[in-house]
DNA sequence: TAAGTGATCTCT
DNA sequence: GAGATCACTTAA
């Protein structure tokens, strides 16, 4: 296996949609507990949320209890519930005091945000942990490089309410590896 | 295509 | 406290 880098939060410390579209390709990582084994999937969807301005980020209104996480230092998991039975995903980026955070839409083989959650055991428990080797919940680079023509760049999903102005941002990354010959 | 599901937010 | 809303999935 490749030597892996895992990734902390200088990564996440960085403009959100340049994180969005760098976590593709990334290992996301998981360990249940201490006695249970590793394992990883690669990203390959991802939508990025960026800041008070943006009508789709969570935050745009101001700071709530759910939303708290996304203000404070970037590296850190915001976990929430969404239509009552989904668990969404996402990696608070950016300095502190800027929320923004990206979408783990997807991942090879696991495709959806709410299925991802589920194949990787995330719930309530893992939201506002620290995105490390720690916590269980982490991210590596293993210098794997997604050309950027097997890159579908749009605009992201189910977020008609913010207007169309936010809505037709190309704040979402997909990666289609090559097709087969 | 529509129903299921419940936390969260906004307004009384 | 009540009612609307919601970054989705599944079964038809």
């Amino acid at each position: 296996m490749k030597k892996c880098k895992v990734l902390d939060s200088s990564f996440f410390n960085r403009p959100t949609v340049e994180v969005a579209r760098e976590l593709i390709g990334k290992w996301l990582c998981r360990r249940v507990s201490e006695s249970s084994e590793s394992f990883r999937i690669r990203i390959c969807e991802t939508e990025a949320y960026d800041g008070l301005e943006d009508k789709a980020c969570h935050a745009h209104r101001g700071k709530t209890a759910r939303n708290e996480v996304m203000f404070g230092p970037a590296g850190h998991w915001y976990v929430y519930l969404c239509y009552g039975m989904h668990w969404m995903l996402n990696a608070v980026t950016g300095p502190k005091d800027f929320p923004a955070a990206v979408l783990i839409r997807g991942c090879c083989s696991v495709v959806g945000p709410g299925r991802l959650t589920k194949a990787f055991s995330v719930n309530r428990k893992c939201d506002r942990l620290e995105i490390s080797e720690k916590s269980g919940l982490w991210v590596e680079d293993d210098n794997f490089v997604v050309n950027c023509d097997e890159i579908f760049i749009g605009p992201r999903v189910g977020i008609g309410y913010a207007g169309p102005e936010w809505e037709h941002k190309p704040f979402r990354f997909v990666w289609k590896p090559p097709m087969e010959a």
